[in-house]
DNA sequence: TTGTACGCGTTATCAC
DNA sequence: GTGATAACGCGTACAA
């Protein structure tokens, strides 16, 4: 059963071809009569346009493409959400890749996409390797980055500022009296991983923290990292942690949960990124949240800039500090006071 | 600077445009020698075939689509992981949409992979509403469904029989002394719900649990509904609760997070579907699992089989219980003996 | 405003 | 095994 070609339309609506083509697509001017009846025709005979042909002339598909390390990791999943509702709003469809760890999958569909002629790509790279990249760039695809920026070329980043969820979660923990503070950074190599963690010292300055001192456990971004990390600082004798990304501090959940060390009155504990699930486990867990809904939006936005051939600025958006029940720290001191304070 | 096309190759390779095809797409016999000069040529000129002329021709775009609910749910997550994964393996790459609750948004998805001639479609229905796949069949599309059989049509179905799980978790709730479990089952007028609510009864038969009722709430699959359900089942003093799916079962926990109610000492939970972070939150959430993976896997086999031409049959899976720390319950009684039992 | 003819890059069908 | 040539469905410059 041959699929009904703008030709058939056109026969239907006894006009000719071309003019068929403009009444649909909108391009060139009709009368409004015989747009209608083109209208009519097509609706009548269940005309579905084929993009394909459509793209071979136009050099356009209606098709991006977004790279992720890894779609199961709840940040991503959600930036893919934003992403996708938001280019569907434009018009376009979105090809998802999820590369896992793997550069051979990277490769191969990076291969796939650029066959299917994507109008734009975005990606948020995994590892410190930038040969994907490169191979978008080189072949002159409208590229946006998710996290990283890349140097010396003009490929929109869009990120977030550290600075100000930072500075509040440092200035909570202050406040609840915490003098050795654990910082679970990530991979040095990474530029977020290394702004993070300067906006982690620069709001230990900010408030001029006497006496605090802070231990530092480097990692990849996983979830194993977190509680090798945990582990070692604990021993170090932390009273609380701050895990640099949400796998870093699932993974110090998950060590807790584990060694029954109990979040909150024994450890308290700010995760950068705010997963679903930190909101109700209990207890819940402070976050420094990045705005992941503006991020998939003026991802899109910035790469429809692009492929219409204008360029899109760096943007990055604020953080904000949540606060929430791993915050609830009781020191040893005060746990002995309250052994004593038998009045209540 | 235009693509380099299969011409120039052939050109460079000094054959024929048809040989050049032959060579590169596989189709067709091609001397072993001349096979090897357009590849060569092909790699030295840096050419990326042109999907969208391919798909004119062949009517087989290498696209294929999967509409989900909600992306953000983690079963529907990792269900597009693991099918993305097997699809591009296969060669295709796959069209994400996330409808949400909106059917205009599914609509919206559905005309536009309608337009891109995508090669089939996976749907995860959502509602009890069969338009958007009463089109797609009317459409001739190649199409597979994950959760929701479809009575009287000849489409594949992916799902899971809660049966196996379903009995190791009853069983184990009534060793563990358990009078009253509450269940929160979904819709009814969805199959999977009924089925999992028919499993449950049967199990409670099955293992003839004398003296032990169990309450039901009802709500669609949501978290809201999960912390209703629990508030209701709580007052009407339950001592386990089995969710039907994740989303409720997420409901439990923010409820008891909220309201301080201990999940394994107060409460047992059993929940249906293993969402990662069940893992490693404390306590620990006992499960009954559905085999996502394979789920994701052999939808991708069923959806190819139907672009073959050939039938896939209805894959049920089996589902297993997983036992973690949100069985800990200890009963008023037990807890008044231990106060009584100084010998410890 | 409308219709015609051509080309987009590829595959398929022929003859050779 | 190989090389011309005709489609595939659509957009668009061009002529009418």
């Amino acid at each position: 059963m041959r699929d009904v070609t703008i030709q058939d339309v056109a026969r239907a609506a006894k006009v000719g071809l071309g003019t068929a083509s403009r009444a649909l697509s909108g391009n060139g001017s009709v009368s409004s009569q015989t747009r209608q009846r083109v209208l009519e025709a097509a609706s009548s005979l269940n005309y579905r346009p084929n993009r394909n042909a459509a793209s071979l002339r136009s050099k356009t598909t209606g098709t991006v493409a977004l790279l992720v390390p890894d779609i199961r990791n709840p940040f991503f999943t959600e930036l893919t959400y934003w992403f996708e509702t938001a280019m569907r709003a434009k018009g376009s469809t979105v090809l998802i890749g999820s590369a896992g760890e793997d550069h051979a999958q990277e490769n191969d569909f990076l291969a796939q996409i650029m066959a299917q002629r994507v109008d734009g790509i975005v990606i948020s790279p995994q590892s410190e390797d930038d040969t994907v990249i490169r191979q978008v760039i080189e072949a002159d695809i409208p590229l946006v980055l998710i996290d990283r920026p890349l140097k010396q070329l003009s490929v929109p980043v869009i990120s977030s500022r550290p600075e100000p969820g930072m500075t509040e979660a440092v200035q909570n923990l202050a406040s609840h009296g915490h003098t050795c503070i654990g910082y679970l950074g990530g991979p040095q190599s990474l530029p977020i991983a290394r702004d993070r963690y300067a906006a982690f010292l620069e709001a230990l300055n900010e408030h001029g923290l006497p006496g605090t001192t802070h231990f530092v456990e480097w990692g990849n971004f996983s979830r194993d990292a977190g509680k090798i990390g945990t582990q070692a600082l604990l021993k170090r004798g932390v009273t609380a942690i701050l895990a640099a990304n949400g796998q870093l501090g699932t993974g110090v959940l998950e060590h807790c949960a584990s060694s029954n060390q109990a979040i909150g009155p024994d450890l308290s504990l700010i995760v950068f990124d705010d997963y679903e699930y930190f909101r109700f486990i209990s207890p819940s867990v402070s976050v420094i949240a990045q705005d992941i809904e503006g991020m998939g939006r003026i991802a899109a936005d910035a790469l429809v800039d692009c492929i219409a051939g204008k360029t899109a600025p760096d943007t990055y958006l604020p953080t904000v500090f949540i606060k929430r029940d791993s915050l609830r720290y009781a020191p040893p001191d005060m746990k002995e006071n309250r052994k004593g304070d038998s009045l209540h």
